[in-house]
DNA sequence: TATGAATGAGTCTTCATTCAT
DNA sequence: GATGAATGAAGACTCATTCAT
């Protein structure tokens, strides 16, 4: 329950609360009702801080990949002064998956982005910053194929519980993938 | 239109109907109205062929899923006898996407697996036969990469009219994958 | 499954199922579907022998009427020439009432001609041949008090899985209203 | 036309006239749209102050067979002190019976608790505290007897505008039930 | 400012009924 | 004559959205 009279503290729970509830059930399944249950806010909130429905699940999609951006520069500060950046890489990107709601989350975005074309940039804005956040330290072409590949990694991550490509396999992907000029 | 009295024809319609317009909004914006008008069919035929819309739902899923892989064994067949197996691969690749709604129906069928356990089955025997398709030919890890490796490309495909890696990229990426052993 | 070709057995099939159904269910989700499926024919023909629904339970709820009526009468002449006139007919009324259906199917058809005054004949038709059976061996007055307490009587029956009313008590009841004059 | 913003009043509104509506067509046949036309209220209400046609229904029921029991209470208080228990009771229930409704939706409440058992402790319960009711100044033997013969009663005068039992009839029935001991 | 009562558009679904075969 | 495929009218129900308070 997020207190009355603190406005910025209630959009942000109920953009929370909207992002487990995507992972969850899925962008077509959301609705108001939902939402303010699981935000711990009146149902009119819902409604007050946010235009309409399409309104705040385009504000958590930007949120969501804002929070994956962040973690992932946070993180790969860390592989910046590692000697195997291959393996560094696949841990951090196991780590992320660890739980599935990441990947559920990123793959919904993806989805939404392709239904509606306004959400394009905020997809692909995604991408081209994981693309540059690698190019810091491996060429571009494999920078690109990685990103490639780590979507895919999402994909897997969905279906299994236990990924069926565990830390080792990935980090040799990612070694082969890292070849490229 | 699509013929009264010929049942097969009408399921069929229906489900190719379903199919394109879950590429197209999603599967959480389908409805009978929907399907029917884009079948040619009145709305009851809509729930006389399928008891609910779930069930259509997992109907058209597990059709998509299977043209799918038809479209991919049909096509392997031609990477048997080839000598660059990373360049034809690329180019089966390439050419599945070539039209967005083939991947953007793929990852529905992902999400709706991630959504709905029972669908998931589904899902992870594409997998998993793509994987046995290319073991025909490549290492076993080096088919688990490539076929993570696509679901990654068909991200990419949903989100970019021109798909940011070309063939070119993409052939190179496979050949680096197809090191693994 | 009754044999095609034998018209008048379909049409008793179906007026039996529904009977059946509406002790069952209730003629308010009385379907055509329902019916086909327990008389064991194919749906068409629940339209082909009765013009609509409404006309299926009107014939049924006569049918059931007329069936009551007759259990009735050829039970009375055991009464006849009984010395215990009482306890004769509490017997009677206790064998009518061991199985539920049979008052739950009486008062399905009071209401139904409750609200449907086309058939509130049948139903005063009943009550008026009970009476005139009754008066054969017992004071009017007496008839018309018993067989209102008999309707009594199959509003506790359906309520009650045992009856609150044993046969005895029943038989006192009875015995009681035989003294109108 | 029942106000807004008055939660308790349109619950009410809404109970009653599905208690009316109930009377005139049956549980049956009973819809929202008749009840929110009945009530005066837009149709939205109807399944906004019960979760669905079931609630309301049960409901309405409840309510019903409370209303019942209080005005039999509330009369009975009469017959405490009068020296002609029968004559009493008799002009009781000939007054209840004086507006069809009341006897119809006691037996549609009847109906409804036979096809649907979890009804059935209301209308049990109804049964149980007129017996009761009627014991404080008879046996109970003819309690229970007169209990089971008002619903006869009630049945009568469902199908007959003019009630085939007179006051004076009905009076010397329970007249002779009353001799139960 | 904030809320929750209220509404009606739109959904899925059922089913009586029709009618081609 | 008989049937079962087909349809659309109508019902229950959900929910985004509005708005009085």
């Amino acid at each position: 329950m997020v207190a009355a009279r603190d406005p910025e503290g209630r959009r942000r729970a109920i953009i929370e609360a909207a992002g487990q509830l995507i992972a969850e059930v899925g962008v077509g399944k959301l609705t108001h009702r939902l939402v303010a249950e699981r935000a711990g806010v009146p149902l009119g909130s819902t409604t007050y801080y946010f235009s309409s429905l399409e309104d705040l699940i385009d504000e958590t999609i930007a949120y969501v990949g804002e929070q994956f951006l962040q973690a992932m520069r946070s993180l790969s500060e860390g592989i910046a002064c590692s000697d195997d950046v291959a393996a560094s890489l696949a841990e951090l990107i196991a780590g992320q998956m660890r739980c599935v709601k990441q990947p559920v989350l990123m793959v919904e975005m993806y989805l939404a982005a392709t239904h509606r074309p306004e959400l394009r940039p905020i997809a692909r804005r995604w991408f081209e910053e994981m693309v540059d956040l690698l190019s810091a330290r491996i060429s571009r072409p494999a920078a690109l194929a990685i990103t490639v590949y780590v979507d895919g990694v999402m994909i897997q991550a969905m279906l299994h519980d236990e990924p069926p490509l565990g830390q080792e396999a990935l980090a040799d992907s990612l070694r082969a993938l890292l070849t490229l000029r």
